[in-house]
DNA sequence: GTGTCGTCCTTTTTT
DNA sequence: AGGACGACAC
């Protein structure tokens, strides 16, 4: 098991009992060593499976850490914490929800139901919704509650602050009442339960002697806590990331929890994994230069015991049509020499990119994939779908009601629900509980609506959960409304590739055949905790007050998939813990929640692999592609605004040629067609940061790159127009000319033309969108940092 | 209740 | 440019 690692990835695998942060470079078999980790602490007996507690971030790592690990054990890797956290969270919740303080049957709000959610509120609430965008109170209260804070400890302190905290705070009522929680909800609400409840907390503080925590850069402060008060029973906490690859701080990810990892985990070990796998020698020597310009780095230089291989080749052409002409070109004379399709990736930085390369690919007739598309149970018929499923488990889900208590169109009109949602708030009830309160027509079509409703989760009680499904889309007139529908045709296919869905799901949760409705209890042994402190907690405490439903004790089959561990361990007085007490339909509506769909790219389609630069990350290709390496794009614009973000840039790169094993090409544009506008702008200035060494230049440099060899190449790379060094920061360098420029009146202005304005002085053009009268120029004041200007507004003087 | 027109925005994204 | 969403008219 052991014997094919490196003494780096030995030393990891095997650590004694302690804590450990391995810096694992990209390609430096990070995976391989954590779940070997697993294996070997398993195999030695030092854990049991069930000791054990692995997390990642997204399904699809979870998926392949159990994976490899049965292939590294023979091993029933059911029942074994190996998942996300959110998944490992909503778990948790399940197992405890009365000590949680949450209904059975609590329902997951994703990104776009919990947007809809605060909609609702803003409207109901009468909140002037200019002045409090439903996003930006989206982006407030999960940014709070990923902080791990309720609304009486956010801090506020202007008016703005204040309303946007009594707004979180109605925000959650309002998921009380209605029995749903987000995703940082399910988060926070486990963390909240583990530290106020001791014996809940004390039960799996024994349990797991072992935490393995994936890609730990991009945990945020509440995932880290989450970690630190489940670790504080003295469990080992093996955290596995690379902070240079840290590319998600913009959703709350925290690299800073690995310097606070080696200060909270003291003695631990830390472990650096530098020999790369992956790349050829030119590859791993842009990426190692380019990622040294960054300051906050915990240090880390890879290294490959491959050739130098290739050069990276850079290409600059004069417009974006023509940059992906010439990829485009290239692909196929790759896919001539016999590359496969699916190991060439083009990347990008910003999604908008690929609608050209996507046309270019299609004309050419070289078959493709787009990544990042909407996924499957995001789209909207499969949404309606669920949202009549989740009102048959739990009516009062007014998210759900709303979104087809009129879809298909039954009669039931803005002003019934206004009606509706009066009486609700009047009652202090869900809108499905107003319903008998209702009179008049509009109260008659909601009566049959609530009937419909009733009668679907009376079936439940009957019928599998596929079957079920169909019954819905079938009573619903989900069906029929498609059928209808010019372009329904697609919609059917997805309805029924639900259906199918949902039998794959029962066959691996080995429900299969049984109620959708039914309440199954799933005991977990406990034994794991026994076996390693010879104290378990009565399962009457750790599952708090769960006094099942009468209905749900007696009347179930025991799934009796668990006791292979009872075995495993040898212990048979196991302590019966609840771990799950759902029925099929709710634990297929979770999954839905939690697992959206596959986005990410998958190997052995035989297309080209297009995706950006962030749904890359984990991937790897023979040949990569990263285009659009101009300034404003890649680094992109909004980045610069802040300090940190060109260094989140700069990893993003780091990220993006890492990727490559064998080719590596950087493409750029002079001009690109963005927002309706042509813009033209200067060479990225990460291609500035490769030394040339590794680079080998495709399109004559004197086109773009340098105003003349005069400059010199040492010249220019030191010092800016101004003699400044480049300090990091967004000093401007050397001017270079670029083939066109906009014209306005008698002025013709170029990116790198020096000019003067009135009140601002001296500066250097190093942007330019639009044409005529309309365009603008980003310009880099020598005193007063960059402006936009409209050109032809501004009254610019060209200096010679 | 449905269709059409105007307005707005546009970095990256998992759960 | 292009798509998404909301307001307004039939």
């Amino acid at each position: 098991m052991i014997d094919q690692l490196n003494p780096e990835q030995k030393a990891a695998v095997t650590l004694p009992p302690q804590h450990a942060l391995v810096l694992a470079g990209a390609g430096s078999g990070k995976t391989r060593v954590l779940t070997t980790r697993m294996a070997w602490l398993i195999q030695t007996g030092q854990a049991s499976p069930y000791g054990l507690l692995a997390v990642t971030f997204t399904n699809k790592s979870a998926r392949e850490m159990l994976a490899r690990l049965s292939a590294l054990l023979p091993l029933d890797t059911r029942g074994m914490w190996v998942g996300t956290f959110h998944g490992l969270c909503n778990r948790l919740l399940r197992a405890h929800h009365r000590d949680a303080n949450l209904p059975q049957t609590f329902q997951i709000l994703d990104t776009a139901d919990q947007l809809s959610a605060i909609k609702r509120l803003i409207k109901g609430a009468g909140i002037d919704d200019e002045k409090y965008p439903p996003r930006d109170v989206q982006r407030f209260i999960n940014g709070a509650k990923e902080e791990g804070l309720r609304p009486d400890v956010v801090p506020a302190n202007d008016p703005h602050h204040r309303r946007l905290v009594e707004i979180y705070s109605m925000y959650q009522a309002q998921c009380e009442r209605e029995g749903v929680v987000d995703f940082p909800e399910l988060l926070l609400r486990a963390y909240e339960l583990l530290q106020r409840n001791g014996p809940v907390r004390e039960h799996y503080q024994r349990r797991f002697r072992h935490i393995l925590v994936d890609e730990f850069q991009d945990t945020n402060t509440l995932q880290y806590k989450w970690l630190r008060l489940l670790a504080g029973g003295g469990a080992c906490v093996f955290a596995v990331g690379d902070d240079d690859q840290s590319i998600y701080a913009f959703r709350g990810a925290n690299v800073g929890n690995m310097s606070e990892f080696e200060r909270d985990y003291a003695h631990g070990a830390v472990i650096r994994l530098e020999q790369n796998y992956r790349s050829h020698g030119h590859i791993l020597d842009a990426a190692n230069a380019l990622i040294a310009h960054n300051s906050a780095r915990l240090g880390k230089n890879l290294w490959t015991a491959q050739g130098e291989g290739e050069p990276v080749r850079v290409i600059e052409q004069p417009s974006d049509l023509m940059e992906a002409q010439w990829v485009v070109d290239e692909i196929k004379a790759l896919i001539n020499d016999g590359s496969l399709r699916h190991e060439i990736a083009v990347l990008y930085r910003s999604n908008a990119q690929s609608r050209v390369i996507e046309h270019t690919l299609f004309s050419s007739g070289v078959p493709y994939k787009v990544y990042g598309g909407l996924r499957f149970f995001e789209r909207q018929e499969i949404k309606h779908a669920l949202a009549y499923l989740r009102l048959m488990d739990n009516p009062h889900d007014d998210t759900s009601w709303l979104r087809v208590v009129n879809f298909p169109t039954r009669g039931i009109g803005a002003r019934t629900l206004e009606q509706l949602a009066d009486l609700a708030r009047e009652r202090g009830t869900s809108l499905y509980g107003a319903v008998p309160y209702m009179s008049g027509k509009g109260g008659s079509n909601l009566a049959k609506f609530a009937e419909l409703i009733a009668g679907m989760a009376h079936e439940a009680q009957i019928l599998s959960l596929p079957e079920l499904i169909e019954h819905v889309i079938h009573h619903s007139g989900l069906r029929a409304h498609y059928q209808a529908e010019k372009e329904g045709a697609e919609r059917l296919e997805n309805l029924q590739e639900l259906i199918n869905a949902a039998t794959v799901f029962c066959v691996e949760e080995n429900i299969e055949g049984l109620p959708a409705g039914l309440l199954i209890e799933r005991a977990l042994s406990t034994a794991a905790v026994s076996n390693v402190s010879g104290a378990g907690i009565p399962a009457s405490q750790t599952s708090g007050s769960q006094a099942f439903d009468s209905q749900t004790s007696d009347s179930q089959t025991p799934d009796s998939q668990e006791l292979g561990s009872q075995a495993v361990l040898g212990t048979a007085a196991a302590l019966p813990e609840v771990e799950l007490a759902m029925s099929p339909l709710a634990a297929f509506l979770s999954h839905a929640s939690l697992e959206a769909g596959d986005n990410q790219a998958q190997p052995g389609q035989d297309a080209v692999q297009l995706m950006t630069v962030h749904a890359a990350k984990g991937l790897e290709f023979d040949s990569v592609f990263i285009t659009g390496l101009e300034e404003g794009l890649f680094p992109h614009e909004n980045s610069l605004l802040e300090a940190a973000g060109l260094e989140e840039e700069r990893r993003l790169m780091y990220v993006a040629i890492t990727r490559a094993r064998e080719r590596l090409y950087l493409t750029l544009s002079q001009s690109r067609m963005l927002h309706g506008q042509t813009r033209y702008a200067m060479r990225s200035r990460f291609l500035d940061e490769i030394p040339e060494q590794h680079l080998k230049w495709l399109s004559p440099r004197e086109a773009s790159t340098l105003p003349s060899e005069a400059w010199g190449q040492a010249n220019w790379r030191r010092s800016d127009a101004y003699g400044r060094p480049p300090t990091g920061g967004i000093a401007p360098r050397a001017p270079r000319s670029v083939t066109s420029g906009v014209t306005v009146g008698d002025k013709h202005f170029r990116i790198g033309q020096s000019v003067s304005h009135a009140k601002f002085g001296e500066g250097i053009i190093i942007g330019l969108s639009g044409a005529g009268q309309d365009s603008q120029a980003q310009i880099q004041f020598r005193d007063v940092g960059t402006k936009t200007l409209a050109l032809g507004v501004a009254k610019l003087e060209i200096n010679p």
